[in-house]
DNA sequence: GATTTTTGATAGTATTACTATTATCTTGCC
DNA sequence: GGCAAGATAATAGTAATACTATCAAAAATC
């Protein structure tokens, strides 16, 4: 199972990079480094020429994988999607009711991050907290309709088509299901920034993980009241 | 009724700004021109050269007002969110039953806005435009913490706890009312800029404001599912 | 062993994000 | 009408950022 799965690589559109940071040891270090620093400094304070220094290259290197460090926090956002629909995939496979593999799909959206031993040059829980807390930037920008029109949230959209699918096996008179999705996955998100930083936006339970908690039983009441 | 209001003025928090925009012409035509040029140029292309020349006036003044950009779309956003209270309170006045005070809430919070003539310095519809694309970016930042400390949200959680109010006086059992209350309404928003941009992230329907049915529904649901 | 590709080293430009200084202009006040 | 205080404009300057260009060294490929 191991050897299966190491041989696993998650496919990023190729409109985010000048060059595949996947296809060699530099590559690599860049994903691994920007991860880093990202995580750490936050975007705005991350900038290629810290982030040569970190991994021990220059700054006109890094730009060949590169165009700039949106379309790298773009690359990332993809993988994380990616990755999360691989998951999702092998996650609900074999779950025969529907009900099932939609609460199977929310937990795995919306609840903490484990690392994944299976990628050694991404650090899963680092790139969570940098999906959290960034990639919303990602996409609130003013060019997001001709990153759009290449195809940089593909994996995005994907994703939310799938969950939304299990949606409709179950109500398949529930009009909203594309928005309820990406409403619970954004709104998790949300949360857990909240719930580290502006406390009074959310609600501090303790027991099980309130936040997906919140998320199961706002998703099962839509549609089921509808 | 028209002069009574016309002495309101909506409050922000004096640590978004050096000196209160409000309190002279320059400021104010700060303040109308950042309005205009956030909204079409994007926050990221935004510059306080290019409003100094917008609005006839130097870049060493502009710094007199705000201490940076960052800072003036903190001050925007803490001004819609004072002016969402504002209206929220007149709009829930002599209403007596809870259920339809948050009806009215969330169409205030989630439905499209239109333009206050109250307020003659600040476009509302721009405004609100910016809230949508721009806000976020407002606390997804690494000084989040120290800005909270200062007291830089306040605004904004002060009307989620008061929407959240009126959420336990239908349902005081309810343990997610600051979370519901957040995510509806940064959900909103996404939904809104998604059914422009992103639109596979959403789902448009005919008829009323899909969104908005989206947000009562979801809200009401979850809430009495409880 | 030659060739092609990749990387490193270095340098340079335009823009951004400020800060400082001084002159001018306005306003309130006597 | 004139004077003082404060606000604004004009100008200049610095440090950091976001790149681009060039060329040599190193590594991979054939």
């Amino acid at each position: 199972m191991r050897d299966l799965l190491s041989k696993i690589q998650i496919q990023v559109n190729p409109c985010t990079y000048l060059k595949n940071p996947e296809s060699s040891d530099l590559g690599l270090r860049i994903l691994t480094g920007s991860i880093d620093m990202i995580d750490s400094l936050g975007f705005e304070h991350f900038t290629f020429r810290k982030l040569a220094t970190h991994i021990g290259s220059t700054e006109a290197s890094v730009y060949r994988y590169f165009e700039n460090k949106h379309k790298l926090l773009l690359y990332l956002s993809n993988w994380y999607w990616a990755w999360m629909e691989y998951r999702l995939v092998f996650g609900t496979i074999n779950v025969n009711s529907s009900e099932e593999q939609l609460k199977r799909a929310i937990d795995l959206l919306v609840s903490p991050v484990e690392e994944d031993m299976a990628f050694t040059h991404i650090n899963e829980i680092k790139l969570n907290r940098i999906v959290i807390a960034e990639s919303a930037k990602a996409y609130l920008t003013k060019e997001v309709d001709d990153e759009n029109k290449e195809g940089a949230f593909v994996a995005y959209k994907q994703l939310v088509a799938r969950v939304s699918d299990i949606i409709l096996q179950i109500n398949p008179s529930y009009k909203y299901s594309h928005m309820l999705v990406s409403t619970v996955v954004e709104g998790a998100h949300l949360q857990r920034f909240f719930a580290e930083h502006l406390p009074k936006l959310t609600d501090v339970v303790e027991g099980r993980d309130a936040i997906t908690d919140f998320c199961h039983q706002m998703v099962f009441s839509a549609i089921k009241a509808d």
